[in-house]
RNA sequence: GGCGCGGUAGCAAAGCGGUUAUGCACCGGAUUGCAAAUCCGAGUAGGUCGGUUCGACUCCGGCCCGCGCCUCCA
């Protein structure tokens, strides 16, 4: 049985879905006005490897993970990019779904856009307004009154007087509470808009969620999840909105990644202290580079920060290097995993509990240590078979290794010719030349190897 | 100020009241013309002060330090 912790009540419980083999889930997604960086890059892992292990686990696993497309800061960059908003968000999506598809992640269920659902986010206001928890304010915008929602602030445990007495609240006329949040903002000039019952304008952010998550998986969903910092206000809020407008609550398990940090601090757009996830990727290998971010990003505890450096990033290279070198020496056979076999059963057990990777991963590699030594095809297989349930190892071991992509081996005989000298140099005992022309492959970026029966085997750095 | 998280060996990172976590790096040895890869082996832990206990890295409390949210943020 699946544990998970759950931010809401801060324990671990059980996953016990709504609909018996079936797994809702909903993931707040990037908003497209930029490229994501590598800090976002770790929550959407994380759901990712929870998106596939539960699959691996037999449930039908709906995933919807949203494109926020309407936003105040899409409409500011737009702006200064003088560019149509419609095509700010169009190529930052395409270039959002490029880094996913290097990162390794697979395409959610689906993938819900916000202006796609603007009428369900009027339908929902409308609710709350009849319901008496949210008002229209005489600037045109729509608020909902944090103080008509019993349970405001039971997710991130703030009460609304702590709120209140936070310096960082700013009064606003035009809202009855200071708390109060902005469900759908009258138009302004140079801002889109769509018509409705409350005037032309646009949503606020947090009602784009609420109505993506209901139209998209229902009233009731198994597991919401997001960044650790979407918890307050984004998902009190979202909780205020759907359980005030749906009159029961709307998510079993409330789900949080934590950060990655930058020098120990939190990495973010705001601080200026972050590197783009393709700016990480194209310092990398391209046959390896993608795989080797995903394994750094998943190597440690989902609810534990991680700190990003070259040096760490480069420390969960070699590791996974260490994995890839096993199945490239010993072929995997391709079978489906026995549970009961030990290795596969340890890793499913940490996994079954809040999925812990640190735990599956120490399994995989005493996995590579058994097959190395053993040779067995069938460990290997198995090896590259648990890998696979998280989406790792499924890469050619030969390319990986190599880095070099499989077909392309050798690129225009440059290396082999050199290596055929060099071999050449060996067989006449001239060391000195031999070594000067491993030299100068070295500063090519290429090291070799020398195996048995006088093949020599080259890898990029 | 309010709320919350964390401090584990050189670095990274877990579980666990008593038995080697694990990885990377480093060191010694084997192997190699020399390397690389591989194999064998060694070492380095649990912020701090107390408490509970036969026994604590693991439970409880104080202190110190770091970080986050309280405004948009994954």
């Amino acid at each position: 049985m699946q544990t998970i912790y759950n931010t809401l009540t801060r324990k671990k419980e059980m996953l016990v879905p709504i609909e018996p083999g079936k797994v809702s889930m909903y993931v707040c997604g990037p908003t497209v006005y930029d490229f994501f960086h590598i800090g976002n890059a770790r929550t959407f892992s994380v759901f990712d490897m929870i998106f596939r292990w539960l699959k691996a686990i037999g449930y039908e696993v709906r995933y919807a993970r949203n494109v926020t497309d309407i936003d105040d800061k899409i409409i500011e960059r737009a702006n200064q990019n003088g560019e149509p908003i419609d095509a700010l968000t169009v190529r930052m999506t395409a270039a959002m779904h490029e880094d996913f598809d290097r990162l390794k992640l697979e395409r959610p269920t689906l993938e819900p856009r916000a202006t796609h659902h603007i009428q369900g986010m009027l339908d929902l206001i409308k609710v709350l307004e009849d319901k008496g928890i949210a008002y229209r304010a005489p600037n045109g915008d729509v608020y909902f009154a944090v103080r008509k929602f019993d349970g405001y602030g039971k997710l991130s445990r703030r009460n609304l007087d702590d709120l209140q007495s936070s310096e960082r609240v700013v009064v606003d006329n035009n809202k009855r509470d200071p708390l109060d949040f902005a469900l759908w903002k009258a138009a302004k000039p140079h801002e889109p808009q769509w018509p409705s019952i409350f005037g032309g304008g646009r949503p606020g952010w947090h009602i784009e969620c609420s109505a993506m998550c209901k139209a998209e998986l229902g009233d009731r969903i198994d597991i919401h999840g997001g960044g650790w910092d979407l918890q307050f206000p984004h998902h009190e809020n979202e909780i205020a909105q759907s359980e005030g407008a749906l009159g029961h609550s709307f998510v079993n398990i409330w789900m949080h990644a934590a950060f990655l940090n930058f020098d120990s601090e939190k990495m973010s757009k705001s601080l200026g202290n972050f590197f783009t996830a393709r700016e990480v990727l194209n310092k990398l290998n391209p046959v390896r580079g993608g795989e080797e971010v995903r394994f750094f990003l998943l190597r440690g505890h989902y609810r534990g920060e991680i700190n990003y450096t070259y040096e760490t990033l480069v420390d969960a290279a070699n590791s996974l290097m260490g994995i890839y070198r096993v199945l490239k020496d010993v072929p995997p056979e391709a079978a489906a995993i026995d549970w009961n076999d030990p290795y596969a059963a340890r890793f499913r057990a940490a996994m079954l509990d809040d999925f812990d990777t640190p735990i599956a991963f120490a399994v995989l590699y005493e996995l590579r240590d058994e097959v190395r030594k053993t040779g067995s095809g069938r460990l290997a297989g198995l090896l590259k078979a648990l890998g696979g349930q998280i989406g790792l190892l499924q890469s050619d071991p030969a390319a990986f290794v190599a880095g070099e992509a499989a077909g392309s081996m050798g690129g225009d005989g440059v290396i082999e010719d050199l290596i055929n000298d060099r071999n050449a140099a060996k067989k006449s005992k001239d060391f000195a030349a031999a070594d000067a022309i491993r030299k100068q492959l070295d500063a090519m970026g290429v090291v070799l190897e020398d195996k048995p029966g006088g093949v020599t085997e080259w890898r990029r750095k």
